[in-house]
RNA sequence: GCGGCCGUAAUUCAGUGGCAGAAUGCCAGCUUCCCAAGCUGGACGUCGCCGGUUCGAAUCCGGUCGGCCGCUCCA
């Protein structure tokens, strides 16, 4: 760490992360060999199995599991009038100036021809309005400073072009302008009705959607941190603003419930507390459609930055969706006998975020023998590879048959691999640096000396990346074991159990 | 967008005008049944890219792409 988060040193550095990513085939710079693409990064063949099991959890998790939410996938280009509707499309497609001083904005082609406020030294600063593109009566000056407040330098012009923009067809016109869409959130809000009716919602209900976004972000950076292209996991839960739960409004309760659902989440896959907290967005810093947002930050390498917002976005959104397409975004409420609009609370993740995240917090260096360690100590349900098999010794062949049968048979269930390159000592470390939570050894005992005669036990080792640990199983037994284990249970308790049955 | 620093093997880095290097990693063989062991051999680079200066450029100059830091920005 540098700078200013020296009071609680990180245990990895964004260098370590952006090395190890690139060597074990987590994350590549996108376009490598043409020099790089600015801010685009490819997931590797680890980084695809990560990423694919944290999305994975959060369906399982968030939708799967739950009678109240439900799942679509839309498409990334929308109508142009989603993104009007919206409010993406209003302030941000033309090169605007700001003002330092009383921070109006303007269209910077506009400027020139607005009447402007003049402080004239030649008259001892009287304040003058002068028409548009004329200069001072009394000192000849022309307009440099705000035409509003007359004070405050303006910024240089620019671009907020925050949309990527693209043309449906082949030809270029401006009738078949589209965009990528800036967030998957609005796909959920115009759907609403579609969601509604086809699966007969009742409220409190949420719709969720994992996909990717596009940003033209004015400052990317810090590796997969701030991309412009990203992968979202966005829910929004609807809720009747008349309804009370627990003596409060529907939508505040449901916002601090999804608030502390989505720590919890973090929390079980393995995001360490003291590098979690939230923060509450000031007034003037909520967007346009926001009554309240609520970040989860994370203690990233770069410092604390937000992994995950958790808005009310009010009515906002169905209401404006309502005005410009005409059609009505209602939900009967049987109760009252009348039309109401749904006010929705938004979880919204970066999955690239909670990728890094999960990928920092598990980084630890350890020191064994005198020699240092590298482990990513994830959690079995996130490690790209579940179970590593190694033959103890490769020169023998009833030893690799026997590990090539136990990967097989494995790899049905989970993602795994075989490795005999290198010596155990090696083989052992390669996996505990990808975060593999278990090996498999196959060794003498377990398939028997034939020359000397001498049976097998079919009997092979599992050995733990945290403790290191290992213990002895039949063959048979390895789909049970790892369903235990691979499922969450303890490597102690587990191994345990293993002890008594074995003595039996 | 502005300013500063940087780009050499898969990784970390040395080399600052004269033959492209080290360590680690990787591959093969021998060896070794349990935590980066040893021995032998091997592969790997248009020195980010393009142009210029020079007898000669990784090295100097210009441009460009990419990265980092700071400022700005961040509905």
């Amino acid at each position: 760490m540098r700078g200013r988060d020296i009071l609680v040193p990180m245990s990895v550095t964004m260098d370590t992360l952006v090395s190890l990513c690139k060597r074990r085939g987590f994350v590549f710079q996108s376009s490598e060999i043409y020099g790089g693409t600015g801010s685009c990064y490819d997931y590797g063949p680890l980084g695809v199995e990560l990423k694919q099991n944290i999305k994975r959890l959060l369906w399982r998790d968030f939708v799967q599991s739950r009678a109240d939410m439900v799942g679509i996938d839309a498409s990334i280009l929308m109508h142009p009038t989603v993104w009007k509707a919206s409010g993406h499309l209003d302030h941000f497609t033309d090169p605007m100036v700001d003002c330092r001083e009383c921070k109006l904005r303007f269209r910077a082609d506009h400027v020139d021809a607005l009447p402007w406020t003049h402080y004239c030294p030649a008259t001892k600063g009287n304040k003058f309005t002068i028409p548009a593109g004329e200069p001072c009566a009394h000192c000849g000056a022309r307009r440099t400073l705000c035409p509003d407040c007359g004070k405050g330098q303006l910024t240089a012009p620019r671009q907020f072009n925050l949309m990527f923009k693209t043309f449906m067809g082949p030809v270029e016109e401006d009738a078949s302008v589209a965009y990528l869409r800036p967030e998957t959130a609005q796909a959920m809000f115009v759907n609403f009705d579609n969601v509604l009716q086809s699966m007969r919602m009742k409220l409190p209900f949420g719709i969720a959607q994992a996909g990717r976004s596009f940003r033209n972000e004015i400052t990317p950076g810090n590796f997969i941190f701030r991309t412009r292209e990203f992968e979202q996991m966005e829910i929004e839960y609807f809720v009747n603003p008349r309804d009370a739960v627990e003596g409060r409004p529907a939508d505040e309760y449901w916002h601090d419930r999804w608030i502390a659902d989505c720590m919890a989440w973090f929390r079980r896959y393995g995001l360490r507390e003291e590098n979690l907290k939230l923060r509450e967005h000031d007034r003037d810093e909520l967007s346009h459609y926001s009554k309240r947002t609520v970040d989860i930050d994370y203690r990233f390498p770069i410092g604390w930055s937000e992994l995950m917002g958790i808005a009310n976005r009010t009515d906002f959104d169905l209401k404006q969706h309502s005005k410009f397409s005409g059609k009505s975004l209602t939900y009967f409420d049987e109760e009252r006998k009348e039309h109401v609009v749904p006010y929705v609370i938004e979880p919204a993740m970066g999955v690239d975020r909670a990728l890094l995240a999960f990928m920092a917090d598990a980084y630890v260096e350890e020191e064994v023998r005198g020699e240092k360690r590298v482990v990513l100590r994830f959690h079995p349900e996130l490690a790209p590879v579940k179970v590593a098999v190694l033959p103890l010794l490769k020169k023998r062949e009833e030893i690799v048959r026997a590990a090539h049968a136990i990967r097989a048979d494995l790899a049905k269930q989970w993602r795994v691999v075989y490795d005999d390159t290198a010596a155990i000592g090696r083989l052992y470390r390669r996996q505990d640096e990808v975060g593999t939570p278990y090996c498999v050894t196959v060794d003498v005992q377990t398939v028997g000396d034939s020359e000397k005669g001498e049976a097998g036990d079919g009997k092979v080792t599992i050995r733990d990346r945290d403790s290191m640990a290992q213990a002895r199983v039949p063959i048979d037994a390895l789909p049970g074991v790892f369903h235990d284990l691979l499922g969450g249970g303890a490597w102690a308790q587990v191994a345990a159990r293993l002890e008594r049955q074995i003595q039996k």
